[in-house]
RNA sequence: GGACUCGUAGCUCAGUUGGUUAGAGCGCUUCAUUGACAUUGAAGAGGUCAGAGGUUCGAAUCCCCUCGGGUCCACCA
């Protein structure tokens, strides 16, 4: 043997071992063992892999969820359990075709020069090319999966089922379309739920304007506002019922100080008496709060803003601008009119971002297909609260059980329509006869141009046919009450589909389902539900929350019986990693220099759930350190068994040494075994290192030199430590099982068991 | 405003049913070692477990308060 561990020459060559034997295969592997009885005891793990982006490399927080998921599998695996891990890769909706539209951008090209299936097809190909690389890296890391069972999200498999969930859930009335506020980013060109909208602060000017009173114009009220663009648009104020200061007001009419039409004052109890001037303003289709008070007094909406961001053709003289032109100018129109009491330039407000692309969040009334969670018949969020209740589901990560309640009770119905085009299309039509004037259309025509939104009357009447519409089309505006089928294939030549995709949310929340019944025929009855789900604590609420209301709705039980959230990976100095301050650890890097071995174990060694974890190079060299120090504990004793003169000095043993040893051994088998059954892979981690190395290594080898232990002793110790190392340090732990193998004689096979440490059997003690 | 979380060795962090001298990695000091490993070993320095109070035979751990970080949510325009 060499005299160091040399990860690079060993790692590959030991995962082709692994995948040639089909040891990560449940159905190929001899995991069942026999109880005494003779009886087969089939007790299932299975973990369904989180699907990484397919079109990225990998970074440090999936090396997290590979070392932890693995090491669980491989000690499940090893335990006899009918183990799985079933693996995949999520195509990312928003996020890549966000990172397709700029290489675009770079031709001189946008998606409006591409029909919907043309685009499709092209980020289909794109992400094709780079798709091998995170399973590639994957496998570095040495994960265990299933391939055999890998799924994409847009697997056709996949998209049916999905297709086939909606309309369950349409049939079940969990489905409705409706003209709601929806979160708008104008540049990404799609509405957003409220997860991926970030707030952030801002210092903004607040107006304060004057509204004249339209019984005697030279009175007037002061409204506050930061936002005076819409005000054209806008027709009721309020103040608060309770305010005596202001409750002479209630019914009375001001002009609108742009339009100056009629506004009427009403009384609703949302007004804060103490903020600005007490009285407010509504634009009810461009506020959330204003909407609802709106739907409480039956009030019009009025939108002022339209999906490009700019302002609406009731805007008037402000028409066609961009929200911020349009507000300067309002602003300057209200001043010359002298109809601004004052400016405070330094109010703090927090105001909605692109989670994507940072810009300012638009609210919008857009008709959009929304789930609704508390349905009387099929209360989704409290099928889920019971099954927390019940502990049927398990959540591991300090506090985020209740965040995740936090949510569940006061979760809003849940808005599924994205306007992107990579993704699962809304299998929806639109009955379009007698509605040609109410929907809009956007397409390619044959000759290559684009046609911009229009009614599709107008484009009907400019010769245009329904199939030229159809074969270029790229997006639909149909209104809410439009009536619509749901079917997966067109139901007919009366009919123009819906456009927008389902949000990722939608598919991935169906995930631990899918995967397993559009795999192996009996996956689902043998898997589900699965065992552990292990992501990280920043999607609990978009993905592991999605999936617990998506399976206790569709098979009445909770997908996964325990969830482990792993903290975020930081660097050394515990700082957020992230590309603008250059200290993001690629951990493919690290790999190649350290071993896969070390850059697991340096991510799990002290992690725990739900806590952030500081990793940095200095710790993975160190663990690199202990990669070398298995290899050479194995080195010695090789050494010592080919020594025959040793032999002899053994006669006259102390064997309470030995079973001092013995029993010392045991409780260590006990102690990480008795973490890892709680899911406490760190503390496995460590206490199998500590034990090995400042135990096994510093104590008994040298009591073995000394003569004080026996040879027989020392390499049963070994081999039970390789097995605890295993799934931890899976790479060297293999190659010196494979090098104790190979060189040894059939006592030695007969001790190690079998010929790969991948299956050979936990020890117990 | 509500909620959650954290404050343990110079740095980054373990220590979840309260129980003997509070641990690890890296760093630091001194020494050792040409035969498993310098990717090593031995010895050591370094912590009033943020602060005050309470429960208890016993608290880093449970409760209350204070101070100081972090995160999430919320209709204050």
């Amino acid at each position: 043997m060499e005299k160091n561990f040399d990860h690079a020459q060993q790692e590959a060559a030991m995962y082709d071992l692994w995948e040639k034997a089909e040891a990560f295969n449940p159905d190929r592997m001899q995991t069942k063992k026999k109880t005494e009885s003779g009886r087969v005891k089939s007790k299932q793990f299975s973990i369904i892999m989180p699907p990484p982006n397919a079109n990225d490399p990998l970074h440090v927080g999936h090396a997290m969820f590979i070392s932890v998921e693995d090491i669980l599998i491989r000690y499940h695996r090893m335990k006899g359990d009918d183990t799985v891990w079933i693996p995949g890769t999520d195509h990312a909706g928003i996020e890549t075709q966000f990172v397709f539209e700029k290489k675009l951008a770079k031709q001189g090209k946008s998606r409006f020069n591409f029909d919907r299936d043309t685009l499709y097809k092209m980020i289909w190909d794109y992400v094709q090319e780079n798709s091998g690389v995170a399973v590639d890296q994957m496998k570095k890391l040495g994960a265990s999966a299933d391939w055999s069972r890998f799924k994409f999200t847009l697997d056709p498999s996949v998209v049916d089922f999905v297709v086939q969930t909606f309309q369950k859930m349409h049939d079940d009335g969990l489905v409705y379309r409706d003209l709601k506020l929806v979160n708008y980013c104008t540049h990404c060109g799609t509405s957003y739920s409220e997860l991926e909208v970030n707030h952030t602060e801002q210092t903004t000017n607040l107006y304060y304007i004057k509204y004249p009173m339209a019984d005697d114009p030279n009175e007037h009220i002061v409204v506050a506002t930061t936002r005076p663009e819409p005000i054209f648009a806008d027709q009721y104020l309020a103040v608060h019922p309770d305010d005596s200061s202001k409750q002479h007001l209630i019914g009375k009419k001001v002009l609108n100080p742009l339009t100056k039409q009629p506004m009427e004052i009403i009384a609703d109890s949302f007004v804060d008496p103490e903020f600005g001037t007490g009285i407010v303003k509504l634009t009810p289709a461009h506020d959330f709060t204003d909407f609802e008070v709106a739907q409480r007094h039956h009030l019009p909406l009025v939108p002022a803003i339209g999906l490009d961001g700019k302002i609406l053709e009731n805007g008037g003289e402000f028409a066609g601008l961009k929200v911020a032109e349009a507000r300067k100018k309002v602003v300057e129109v209200l001043e010359k009119a002298n109809l601004i009491e004052k400016i405070n330039s330094q109010y703090v407000n927090r105001i909605g971002t692109c989670y994507r692309c940072g810009r300012i969040i638009e609210i919008l009334p857009l008709p959009q297909f929304f789930i609704k969670v508390k349905d009387q018949k099929n209360n989704l969020t409290q099928k889920v609260l019971d099954v927390l209740d019940k502990q049927e589901t398990k959540i591991y990560g300090a506090g985020r059980e209740k965040i995740l309640r936090n949510w569940l009770e006061n979760l809003k119905d849940w808005n599924i329509s994205r306007q992107i085009v990579w993704g699962i299309r809304i299998p929806v039509w639109y009955e379009i006869t007698g509605n040609e004037e109410k929907i809009s259309v956007t397409f390619i025509n044959s000759k290559g141009e684009f046609q911009k939104t229009a009614t599709l009357q107008k484009r009907l009447d400019e010769g245009y046919s329904i199939d030229e519409i159809k074969k270029g089309l790229q997006q639909v505006y149909a209104p809410a009450e439009n009536h619509f089928v749901v079917s997966e294939k067109n139901p007919g030549e009366t009919y123009l589909p819906e456009t927008d995709t389902f949000d990722t949310w939608f598919s991935s929340g169906q995930w631990p389902i899918v995967t397993l019944k559009t795999n192996k025929e009996n996956d689902f009855d043998r898997f589900y539900p699965t065992t552990v789900m292990e992501t990280a604590y920043d999607i609990l609420l978009f993905w592991v929350m999605r999936m617990m209301m998506m399976g206790v709705y569709l098979e009445n039980k909770t997908p996964f019986a325990h969830v482990y959230l792993h903290g975020l990976v930081r660097d050394e100095k515990g700082q957020k990693m992230s590309k603008s301050k250059g200290n993001v650890i690629n951990p493919l890097e690290f790999v190649n220099k350290y071993g896969a071995d070390a850059v697991r174990m340096a991510l799990i060694m002290s992690s725990t759930p739900g806590s952030d974890s500081a990793v940095g190079e200095s710790k993975i060299r160190g663990m690199r350190n202990f990669s070398n120090k298995i290899w050479n504990a194995v080195r010695f004793i090789l050494l010592t068994l080919e020594d025959e003169s040793q032999n002899h000095s053994e006669k006259n043993l102390d064997s309470v040494k030995d079973q001092a040893f013995e029993k010392k051994l045991n409780e260590v088998v006990g102690q990480v075994t008795d973490q890892l059954e709680k899911l406490k892979v760190g503390m496995a981690a460590e206490i199998a290192y500590n034990e090995f190395w400042h135990w096994f290594c510093d104590e008994c080898i040298e009591e073995q030199k000394k003569g004080n232990l026996s040879r027989d002793a020392l390499l049963k110790g070994l081999i039970t430590f390789l097995r605890l190392l295993h799934p931890f340090a899976p790479f060297v732990t293999e190659t010196v099982w494979q090098e104790l193998w190979n060189n040894g004689d059939e006592q030695l096979k007969k001790q190690l068991g079998s010929k790969l440490l991948i299956v050979a059997e936990w020890p117990t003690e």
